[in-house]
DNA sequence: ATGCCGTGGAAACCACGA
């Protein structure tokens, strides 16, 4: 089973994209975030003929997460984090598909930080470690993936001294995604690849694709009940060389089927 | 070191992203 994550910086904008690497790449079930569309603008209808079943939470200009899937359509079981009614951005879509609990996510960016976006991205780590606490109890295998706007190390930015003082790298964002992991959550990437510089997002401007200077900020959590069943995991960066592409490459895993 | 680019939405610029 492949089980894609890809924030595509506007699911119109980049629909063909989209559909040409759903075509190559097949993966079974598709994370997506930022499809910066309202409800009713999902380019639905082009998806199913791509042979995919969608849940989607859309949201005015900004936005929107979705969970495509080949054969069976995702059972949703929630679409906004728990823990604060006020927060009403579409960041955050929870389903059962093919026997596996999966949270698709996109976390607030923060920057300017310090200041109220970045105190809102911290609440929201707090409140994701709050919900993924319960998760990794249940018995169910879990998958929680998407944009985490989190740079976990230094290796997984091109330059971490010029990181230091933003909302993506300061200790105070690396420090709550290191108390989310020491939950028992698995990062498949580097688990498969615990060495080699891997990046999922490179700046549209600076050259920064060319120069390969980029971060790693999509991830793939695992639930423990999933440890032995991880094949494989990898980044389509190629895709992000693609004309009219979004300025994240979409991530990938293979789970063995139980 | 920096929104230099890309997108949406409103209004021929601005907010926002990372």
């Amino acid at each position: 089973m492949k089980i894609a994550t890809y924030n595509v910086n506007s699911v119109n904008a980049r629909l063909p994209v989209l559909l040409r690497w759903l075509e190559e790449s097949k993966p079974d079930v598709v994370c997506l975030q930022e499809l910066k569309a309202v409800q009713d603008n999902f380019p639905g209808q082009a998806i199913e003929d791509a042979g995919y079943h969608a849940i989607w939470h859309g949201q005015k200009s900004w936005n929107g997460v979705a969970i495509l899937s080949r054969g069976e359509k995702a059972e949703e079981v929630c679409r906004a984090l728990p823990g604060d009614p006020e927060d009403l951005h579409s960041r955050y879509i929870e389903a059962m598909v093919g026997g596996l609990h999966i949270a698709c996510l996109y976390l607030p960016n923060g920057n300017p930080a310090p200041g109220p976006k970045f105190d809102y991205k911290l609440r929201w780590l707090d409140r994701l470690t709050a919900h993924a606490a319960g998760l990794i109890k249940s018995d169910m295998p879990v998958v929680m993936t998407g944009d985490y706007n989190v740079i976990p190390t230094d290796k997984d930015v091109y330059k971490p001294e010029r990181w230091v003082d933003d909302a993506l790298f300061r200790p105070e964002t690396r420090a709550a995604f290191k108390s989310l992991m020491a939950q028992g959550w698995t990062d498949a990437i580097r688990k498969l690849h615990p060495d080699e510089t891997i990046y999922t997002f490179w700046d549209y401007f600076r050259n920064a694709y060319s120069r390969d200077a980029g971060l790693r900020i999509d991830h793939f959590l695992l639930s423990p009940q999933l440890d032995n069943r991880l094949l494989a995991a990898g980044v389509d960066r190629h895709v992000r060389g693609w004309e009219k592409s979004s300025d994240h490459a979409p991530v990938w895993i293979e789970l063995a089927s139980k």
